[in-house]
DNA sequence: GCGATAGTTAAGCAGATGCTTAACCAAACC
DNA sequence: GGTTTGGTTAAGCATCTGCTTAACTATCGC
């Protein structure tokens, strides 16, 4: 098992590039093989096999390979985990803010009266 | 202005990085001084210098000297367009996989009368 | 069996990252 | 005006990334 922070570390990395990302968004419409990723993009493909490596790394993607295809498909967990990251930041400043907006609308209704 | 992918290329990979991450959510509590921020990091000022220079080369924070202190902020503009991408991301996958439930239930359906 | 197809492994390389130390600058303090 | 405090710049270095090409393996279709 993989510790939060790694885990963290991996998903965000592995979303840092443009490629993986695109890959990421292919695979959201459908499973897809090695190959059918590959297509689109200008590179060898055993640069795609290492991108897909990073992605399987992290939880991202799965495959399965069945006779001489592989076939890849977007594991949601991991992106959540990444997303949920996010969401517990916003909602501290959000409250921060918040409760910084109520103090300032005391202070301007104090001034007002 | 940054363009998009480039935009979530860099917000992306300056998440990556568990200092910075560490950065930002001290920062989701409230602004800090360069000092404040490295004072709990076992590493030397410019290197947490250098951490902060990421994080507001993809707008992720905002810094202003004031005298010798520098006080540094989150800027949640960056943040959001990190989520907004997983999100659509999840949109897409989610849809399908409904459809997809959907299908699989007629088929139920169908095999059952 | 034999060639075409789909993917895999290995080695190597240019450039980016994440640190370090040393030297430096400017506001604040006394 | 000299010293501390808070931050900055520059240079150097080990390691990691993202590719490449070359060589290889395992099916599939005939």
């Amino acid at each position: 098992m993989l510790n939060q922070t790694e885990a963290l570390d991996r998903t965000f990395h592995a979303l840092s590039d443009p490629t993986r990302r695109g890959m990421v968004k292919r695979l959201s419409r459908g499973p897809a093989s090695v190959g059918e990723l590959a297509k689109p993009l200008d590179m060898s493909l055993p640069a795609v096999l290492q991108h897909l490596e990073v992605l399987v790394a992290c939880g991202l993607v799965r495959t399965e390979k069945i006779g001489r295809v592989r076939t890849c498909r977007i594991a949601p967990a991991a992106m959540k985990t990444a997303e949920q990251w996010i969401t517990e930041r916003r909602a501290t400043w959000e409250r921060r803010l918040d409760r910084l907006g109520e103090y300032l609308a005391e202070q301007h209704e104090g001034g007002k009266r």
